[in-house]
RNA sequence: GCCCGGGUGGCGGAACGGCAGACGCAGCGGACUCAAAAUCCGCCGUUCGCAAGAACGUGUGGGUUCAAAUCCCACCCCGGGCACCA
């Protein structure tokens, strides 16, 4: 027997695959389709720890399918388009290709390395004029059915990478990607229209079972629908007079509207200079506005709100009572959401009840808890006569309506009766409708930088902004530019300049790129069809292979990529091109890898483990191992190399015991069929059962992605092999007949077990040790399991009094209960004595509960 | 504040309501060795006990149950998401 050296296995057994080509695929296959995909990384150079978990579990799922017999599309690619290789083009003097391609280069050397069972002829980077192509083609797909739109509109600049931010990808008021505060700007930019598929998205979340609870929700949270009516307010003019002009409010509490009494606009109201434009308060109201306009985002983001108003002077009138109440002004009030107006009802809104209590405006109780002690001397006014109560803060929970004229009386609260009720009634008289409303914003998607995918537009003085023919895509990026001379697209005279394809006209090209996120929104149909010259993709490949059967990421994608992509394919679908709505069926979120005091590794804080150290001292297949048993995929991961180094010696155990079994197998001495016993038979018995027994469990466990659990499972059944070895030989002689096939049977499931885990590992002892040379184990089947042999003929069972366990027995597997229960009591007879059984629980092949008295 | 997760030995972690701590790491003891490494074997929740054994034990306090880490109620911590969203 030789040495494990996964030195040499390893570079030997990849290039064994890759010139058999093991995992190419195509679409003409009788078996069932499996699409195993991983979220395709960022070629930021030197791969790290969070993508050796993260593509080990694909790769375990893509081998472990391939052996169930499933047609397993497993592909990788890169998001190639992005800021950091600009700035390092810039300060290279170079070329953001050239950085981008160098660590793509880098990074497909170092999942080579790691033993990844990719299809590398259907790879894609995001940069290649080849994909971006149909990047655009979208685009303008999207721009036909009205799904593009330009607009003006306060947006998140980000100094730090000097363009635009969709509101995704601003955390806590900062940039996602370079941590900068994100100011305010009006700008005109390009949006996708994303909030028309809102309550599809929010509806479809049901239709995700195979998806993380935390992520719908986040999603749900993200998309913020809440029912609710407009109301409309009319406006009383400065001579005290009504106007007829309305301001509406949105409202989720209709039900509550007695209770205003002050109106409420934001600062950015459109209207609210004209408001008090030449009155006294004009100078108040707008020293406000500027105020607010100095608030920055991470102010905003970070709780801790004094709220601050004005009085505009003006009023405007209660449809519910006709009574006018005082408009302010106040910061608290946003203006992209609802309409930039609320009507204030301090008792029942806490932020209202604070500002009321500032500025000491009326607070008028009209909803209480039927409990409260004010309740009842509230509850028989039909007219207002009270418009203050002590009470510490609003009450926002349901309710009784109480001072509200023919509402009184009725429940209160979101969607109640009450609410129902008064929405009706304004509805009736016109004066309100029903509606719903979404958190979520149109998703801006243009970037003011190079290294993206330019949008097809271009301006015309004479026809104004009009698409690039489709025949003309791909626009493509100019490559003679000098970033780092401060040079862009919108300075580069060869990009810009170009004719509008309606009038013929000189006219001028869109610089801004697309946000990089809508390209990794639709890759992973490209890799369905990735050299199509023709269309983004044959919809007959992508409806065989989509959807993703198996997606695997970060969490921290849980709204941006994920929400998108689920975007795009509904778009695509209503295009035709998709045959279905939500393109990953199962989602399975990983969690970070850290170091071994939990800290994230950074390389600021110089904590950083390289795989390709780990891979250069342990091999790939310890660390494949490794990061599978640290725990749950779903779960942080705390990185230690003690546990490294115990993979690797259990894979030179594997080793030794395999080729031990299958020494075994082959000597006929050691089974003399004379010699055969009760004891040998009994020993082989129980070791194939346990053989049976886990590969049950490992196949279960893999299908649930508990791939610690799984190898957990495998080292039992190495354990028990190790003592059915060491035990046999010596005190016992075993027939050939069973013996022989029983070491060899062993032998195979290891292996065949261990082969998604470290494939490189079982594949030189499929080949070598058992003796299957030039054939691989990753061609094979995965071992078969006989439930019927997994089952002992006799099992233990604890014994409890009164649920503590007291003793343990062994019965047949089969027996009747009341010889369980004799037995049982036999067992335990001491802590019986003197005591009545009052009652029995047999739970089979568990235990015996004695409840005593 | 609202919405999700999570809290189990020295550590990572196991446990369809049914023997808590599988499996591994670290540690301790032994075998082999001149010795060490490697390997193999054994022990390994806490407290008391020479031992047999006993008591306690899954963040805290209650509850349901023959039986609770697991289900229910209240609370405390940790992580994540959303947030003056009307």
């Amino acid at each position: 027997m030789n040495e494990y050296n996964p030195h040499e296995i390893e570079p030997r057994i990849q290039l064994q695959w890759e010139e058999a080509g093991l995992n190419a695929v195509d679409e003409h296959s009788d078996k069932p389709k499996k699409y195993v995909l991983e979220m395709l990384p960022y070629p930021s150079g030197d791969i790290h720890m969070g993508h050796v978990s993260n593509y080990t579990y694909g790769d375990v799922v893509a081998r472990y399918s391939r052996m169930r017999g499933f047609n397993v599309l497993h592909p990788m690619g890169w998001d190639a388009f992005g800021l950091p290789a600009e700035n390092a083009a810039i300060k290279h003097h170079s070329h953001p290709a050239r950085w981008t391609y160098d660590n793509i280069d880098t990074q497909r050397d170092s999942f080579k390395r790691m033993g990844f069972s990719y299809d590398w002829d259907r790879t894609i980077s995001a940069c290649d004029p080849e994909y971006y192509h149909w990047g655009q083609w979208i685009f303008l797909k999207f721009w036909e059915r009205g799904l593009v739109e330009r607009k003006n509109n306060p947006v998140n600049w980000c100094p730090g990478c000097e363009t635009v931010l969709a509101n995704e990808q601003v955390i806590q008021g900062r940039c996602w990607r370079c941590d900068s505060e994100v100011e305010r700007r009006d700008l005109t930019q390009w949006y996708f229209k994303i909030t028309e598929y809102a309550q599809e998205l929010l509806d479809d979340l049901d239709q995700l079972d195979g998806w993380p609870e935390r992520v719908k929700q986040q999603q749900a949270n993200w998309i913020g629908r809440s029912e609710g009516a407009n109301v409309d307010f009319e406006l009383v003019g400065t001579d005290g007079q009504p106007t007829g002009e309305m301001i509406t409010v949105f409202t989720t509490r209709a039900d509550t509207l007695f209770g205003c009494s002050f109106f409420v606009l934001a600062p950015e109201y459109a209207g609210l200079a004209d408001l008090v434009k030449g009155t006294e308060y004009e100078g108040p109201v707008m020293d406000l506005v500027e105020a607010s306009k100095k608030v920055s985002s991470v102010q905003r983001a970070q709780g801790d709100h004094e709220k601050h108003g004005q009085f505009t002077g003006r009023y405007v009138i209660n449809p519910a009572n006709g009574e006018q109440v005082p408009i302010w002004v106040a910061d608290y009030v946003v203006a992209d959401y609802g309409t930039g107006a609320v009507m204030a009802v301090p008792c029942g809104d806490q932020r209202d009840f604070e500002f009321a209590r500032k500025y000491s405006l009326p607070i008028i109780p009209i909803i209480l808890p039927e409990d409260d002690p004010q309740y009842q001397q509230l509850k028989d006014m039909q007219d207002r006569q009270v418009t203050s109560v002590e009470w510490p803060e609003a009450f926002a929970a349901e309710g009784v309506l109480v001072q509200s004229g023919p509402y009184t009386g009725l429940r209160g609260g979101k969607g109640s009766e009450g609410e129902a009720a008064i929405v009706a009634a304004l509805e009736e008289a016109g004066k309100g409708k029903r509606t719903v409303e979404f958190r979520l914003r149109d998703w801006l998607i243009s970037r003011q930088r190079y290294w993206g995918n330019p949008i097809p537009a271009i301006h015309c003085s004479q026809c104004g902004v009009v698409p690039v023919p489709e025949e003309d895509l791909p626009v493509r990026l100019p490559e003679d530019i000098d970033l780092a001379a401060g040079e862009t697209l919108a300075t580069h005279e060869g990009f810009v300049r170009c004719t509008c394809p309606v009038c013929g006209g000189a006219a001028k090209r869109e610089t801004d790129t697309m946000d990089t996120f809508t390209c990794s929104s639709w890759y992973y149909m490209r890799y369905t069809d990735p050299h199509n010259d023709d269309a983004p993709f044959d919809p007959k490949k992508a409806n065989y292979w989509m959807p993703v059967d198996q997606y695997i990421g970060g969490i921290e994608h849980a709204i941006l990529h994920l929400l998108y992509s689920r975007f795009f394919t509904k778009v695509l679908r209503d295009m035709g091109l998709l045959g279905f709505g939500e393109p990953f069926t199962n989602l399975l979120c990983q969690g970070m890898v850290l170091d071994a005091h939990g800290e994230v590794m950074s390389k600021s804080k110089g904590n950083v483990v390289s795989p390709e150290e780990m891979i250069k001292t342990y091999g790939a297949d310890a660390v494949r191992a490794a990061m599978l048993f640290m725990g749950p995929p779903d779960k942080e991961k705390l990185w230690n190399e003690d546990g490294l180094a115990g993979m690797s010696k259990f894979l030179n155990r594997v080793w030794r015991i395999v080729h031990d079994l299958v020494g075994r197998a082959g000597d006929e001495t050691l089974y003399d069929p004379e010699a055969d016993d009760a004891n040998a038979h009994k020993l082989a018995m129980q070791m194939k059962r346990e053989r049976h027994r886990v590969v049950g469990k490992v196949t279960e466990d893999i299908e649930r992605n508990n791939f610690n659990t799984a190898l957990a499972a495998i080292m039992e059944l190495v354990n028990a092999t190790a003592t059915f070895l060491r035990v046999r030989p010596a005190e016992h002689r075993m027939n050939c007949q069973t013996g022989g096939p029983l070491c060899q049977d062993v032998a195979d499931a290891i292996v065949k077990l261990m082969a998604p885990i470290a494939p490189h590992f079982a594949d030189e002892l499929w080949q070598t040790a058992l003796g299957h040379a030039g054939q691989s184990v990753h061609t094979q089947p995965w071992p078969e399991y006989d439930p019927a042999l997994a089952a002992a003929d006799e099992v233990e069972l604890a014994v409890q009094v009164n649920g503590k366990v007291k003793s343990r027995i062994t019965v047949a597997a089969d027996s009747a209960e009341a010889d369980i229960l004799a037995a049982a009591r036999e067992a335990v007879s001491n802590a019986l004595e003197g005591k009545a059984v009052i009652k029995e629980v047999v739970v089979p092949k568990r235990l015996v509960n004695l409840v005593v008295k």
